[in-house]
DNA sequence: GCGAATGCTGCAAACGAGTGCGGTATGATC
DNA sequence: GATCATACCGCACTCGTTTGCAGCATTCGC
């Protein structure tokens, strides 16, 4: 680690003061010195290779320019493309994003109250349960939080997210068009808002459609996971239900489903119809394609970083209008994973 | 952002100086201070719920307990992968994995000097090109540098890397096995050492088998995207080369040619067998299941951040015996996408 | 009981940048 | 040529932590 160049070089370039080679670099206190003399300390900045200390300064301002970013898991190729998104939109204006990956929430380990504690400028929350608290360290220091994906009834910020209960609708409305009546749900867990809405969502989208949501044909699970999918599929066959569609709260359980009736037997979409949520990387790849509501995420996380950026400037120029709640709306992939039930 | 508690607070809790009380948290130092005013430190600090300021911290010891990671892309799956191998074995020893996105390399705007301009105390490089230089700022300024899963021949850092000679070996002898002569290669770009490599492999291990590789069924790309897979296996079809097979040098390229040889009604494996590098998630999933050769990406990235403790450490006590660099043995899964040649 | 050695603790100077405030030079005005 | 206003610049302190050095007290040796 070789030694940096320091802002007083830079002053002794120019022949001036370290404090006024300071304002000359800060475009906000630039016009306090004479433009000449700036001008001579930009020069010598851009000749030297100056780059201002970011601990320094931040230790200084109290402002690192940098955003948290928690999310449960990384390996869900959902939460790289929210990363991207929200990275995208704020790198324009400076800011750097920190990913800290970890699904609890509220607890001092977790990866909010971690960001926190690296004096993060803003926390986009992407892993919230639906009843977390407001993510704050042992003292609570807080920091400006958007919340995205995942909604929750405790935190008082904005969020950005899908509108589930319309994607649940596209499916719902998709299968009835078919002509399924006896449609299965595999719910998210509960403590997530997502798997509590797309359920509530089903179960009002099946009532609307004259149907029936008789409760063995909703299988909750402990986590958006293949596994959890898997085990939730498995219990469905086993209630001896009988049902010619699965409304998948997410792509993954949906690929639960795939393996489990393929173990048994049970051929997609020709005996049973199944659709996902997400429309997550290379699922339309998958066998059989897979029918999905398609979330942007990539425009969610983008979304979220604008809003933090609002909420940075309200921050500091005192209250200016906040932002408030937004769902994206999402639309149906129909692929090969539906189709008409078989005529029994 | 309320106020934070600070070392004075806790020194004035517990009664002592505050530089009585750094010592005391830092177990490095805290043998020097009475072990009972030590535990009166300790308890007020944790009462206090003290948490070190990193900002200051690093800006007084020049360490910031952050190890930047520098890769092309998030949206490709292996990369996280790689990342949360990384991050694992880093969080252990305290350190926090910043990631930086970026193609290039080398530039004064790349992934890895916008890294070391914000002081990372170490820089794992996952997107350098061959002949990338020693990733630095202007200023000279650089950082212990462990290159993952792609390698140079100008870097003189440790690498990890996967042994893809031995990966392509794989592939080739299980089509010239199952009886193809005629094998084409859609080589990766030839700035990036995989590509490289894998393409030399390729030829090497296709002449000891005692084929032939005639220039035509050797395409060159531009990157490992599915686009460039796509246009790479149109003008292997264009030129009208006989070939039975085609290995890829990646996952993603190898989905490129499933869509140009479905589009043009030749059907994978029956009449042409399509193999691909990676093993990336999901690529199990794809219709037909692809045959790939498994690379270990979470083991790679859990290596590279243990080389990069090691480095660290050698650092701060001099030089020890620095890691050297590292492939790791891929296997081989054979799935649906190979079959014998088609009797012609 | 006196000197020395040891063991803790406090002082103060950093690290690099930002900023209120006071001071100086420059210009204008009469 | 004296006075004042303005524009500009520099001094010095601050952010929170680490750490070399000095100093104090205690204890031990004789």
């Amino acid at each position: 680690m070789l030694s940096s160049v320091t802002l007083r070089e830079v002053a002794d370039e120019a022949g001036v003061h370290y404090s006024t080679a300071s304002r000359a670099l800060n475009p906000a206190t630039r016009s306090i010195v004479n433009a000449k003399t700036a001008k001579r300390v930009l020069a010598a900045a851009e000749r030297l290779g100056y780059r201002p200390h970011p601990l320094a300064r931040g230790l200084r301002t109290n402002r690192t320019l940098t955003i948290g970013m928690a999310v449960p898991d990384l390996l869900n190729p959902v939460f790289p493309q929210l990363y991207a998104g929200a990275e995208a939109s704020l790198r324009d204006q400076g800011y750097w994003l920190l990913v800290g990956a970890g699904d609890d929430c509220g607890t001092p380990k977790s990866a909010s109250s971690i960001l926190i504690d690296q004096h993060v400028d803003g926390l986009i929350v992407a892993n919230a349960h639906i009843h977390s608290t407001l993510p704050q360290n042992l003292t609570n220091q807080t920091a400006p939080t958007v919340l995205v994906n995942r909604t929750t009834d405790t935190i008082d910020a904005p969020s950005v997210a899908c509108d589930d209960h319309a994607g649940i609708g596209l499916v719902v409305r998709h299968l009835v068009e078919l002509g399924h009546t006896d449609i299965a749900h595999i719910a998210g867990p509960q403590f997530i808002s997502n798997g509590v809405i797309r359920r509530q969502a089903f179960v009002a989208w099946m009532h609307s459609s004259g149907l029936d949501t008789p409760p063995e044909l909703i299988v909750e699970t402990d986590g958006f996971h293949i596994d959890e999918g898997r085990r939730a599929c498995e219990r469905l066959l086993d209630s001896g239900a009988r049902f010619t569609a699965i409304v998948g709260a997410n792509d993954l359980m949906a690929l639960g489903c795939y393996d489990v009736l393929a173990e048994r037997g049970i051929r997609v979409p020709d005996d049973v119809s199944v659709t996902g949520f997400d429309d997550m990387a290379y699922i339309d790849r998958v066998h059989p394609a897979m029918t999905t509501v398609s979330v942007p995420f990539y425009e969610m996380g983008a979304l979220a970083g604008e809003v933090m950026l609002t909420l940075l400037t309200a921050e500091d120029s005192g209250s200016g209008t906040l932002p408030t709640s937004t769902r994206l709306r999402p639309h149906l992939e129909v692929r090969n994973s539906t189709a008409p039930p078989a005529a029994s």
